[in-house]
DNA sequence: CGCATATCCTGACCGC
DNA sequence: TGCGGTCAGGATATGC
């Protein structure tokens, strides 16, 4: 469930700990969190050899690490990332980067080698340095790490003419609403031509990237509109309001560091967030709503929860999930 | 093509 | 104490 904050809480945390270091040697204790790699484990490692960490970038729930042969800020390397991609566009590639996914339950920590392995360890990266190892760590695995080609793409949707640089492999996944170029006019349009439901839409990362179950809820919520809401019959000025809360709550659950229920969800030194207290819907069912004390109601949608008030949140006639 | 659903995975939790 | 069932859900493959 790491989201939007949590995964920039941890970007931050690379951004400290790991930008600027060469790697060493990668170590690999299960292949299932390498599987995105398509060429293979040894070709991995290979890649990352040598490497210097140049840059430590997100998109949505996307990290990724930027790769050069020599400092950050001596050589050409990576502009911070801009603007939307298309895999049809003009493009050009601008080197290779580690890409990392925390899928519900990955952790990247940084940890002393001297530290017991972890019990869900799944990669380890050392450094040239000798300092601090980057550990990923992952129960479920539905996360994962892999070596990426960058790319510029030169001309992505919405306003034409802006350059995106990111790994080839988040061509498809819309900016989010934290980025300079995030268009919301754009997406309110895409919104608003599809025949879909509301919270089925907020959590399509082709639309807007970074929303998961939990700030999905919780912005709904804030904006009080209900998750089976019909896209095609919104009103731009309902969205408009969806979108304010979506950025206000990620920016208070940010200042927060980050949603965590349960220990799986910390920065790169283990910590947890402390957003979790702020919450008004979600994981809350039949407590009472902090507007008019109705119980929080729980419905079941693509075999998940989604967590409303049923006062401030009204259903649809016809509930479109 | 647009939209919806099945699938991957492991540990916590619950009822018996 | 253990065992089977349920739940958690991000992204992608597959189906209609």
């Amino acid at each position: 469930m790491p989201e939007l904050p949590e995964v920039e809480v941890v970007r931050r945390g690379l951004q400290q700990w790991v930008v600027g270091r060469g790697i060493d040697d990668v170590e690999v204790l299960h292949p299932r969190a390498v599987r995105r790699h398509r060429a293979g484990t040894a070709d991995l490692r290979a890649r990352l050899r040598g490497q210097i960490v140049q840059a430590a970038h997100r998109r949505g729930k996307y990290l990724w690490l930027p790769l050069g042969q020599t400092a950050p800020g001596a050589g050409p390397d990576a502009p911070p990332n801009h603007g939307g991609g298309h895999p049809d566009r003009p493009e050009a590639i601008a080197g290779e980067a580690l890409l990392a996914h925390l899928g519900m339950s990955g952790q990247l920590l940084v940890s002393d080698a001297a530290d017991p392995d972890q019990t869900h360890l799944r990669v380890r990266i050392g450094f040239a340095d000798g300092g601090p190892q980057l550990r990923f760590v992952d129960q479920r695995t539905f996360g994962g790490l892999a070596v990426d080609e960058v790319i510029d793409l030169l001309r992505p949707p919405g306003p034409v003419g802006r350059q995106s640089r990111l790994p080839r492999t988040l061509a498809h996944i819309a900016p989010d609403p934290l980025e300079p170029d995030f268009d919301l006019p754009w997406v309110i349009a895409r919104l608003r031509a599809r025949h879909s439901g509301l919270k089925r839409a907020l959590l399509d990362q082709t639309l807007v990237s970074g929303i998961g179950n939990i700030y999905a809820d919780e912005a709904l919520w804030r904006a009080r509109l209900h998750g089976a809401r019909r896209t095609e019959g919104m009103r731009r000025s309902e969205l408009e309001r969806l979108f304010a809360a979506v950025l206000e709550v990620f920016t208070e659950a940010l200042a927060a560091g980050g949603t965590s229920f349960d220990s799986l969800y910390v920065n790169v030194n283990g910590a947890s967030g402390y957003f979790d207290r702020a919450l008004a819907v979600y994981g809350r069912a039949g407590r009472p709503c902090q507007r008019c004390a109705r119980p929080v109601r729980r419905d079941t949608f693509m075999n998940r929860s989604a967590f409303s008030c049923p006062g401030c949140q009204p259903a649809p006639r016809v509930p479109r999930w």
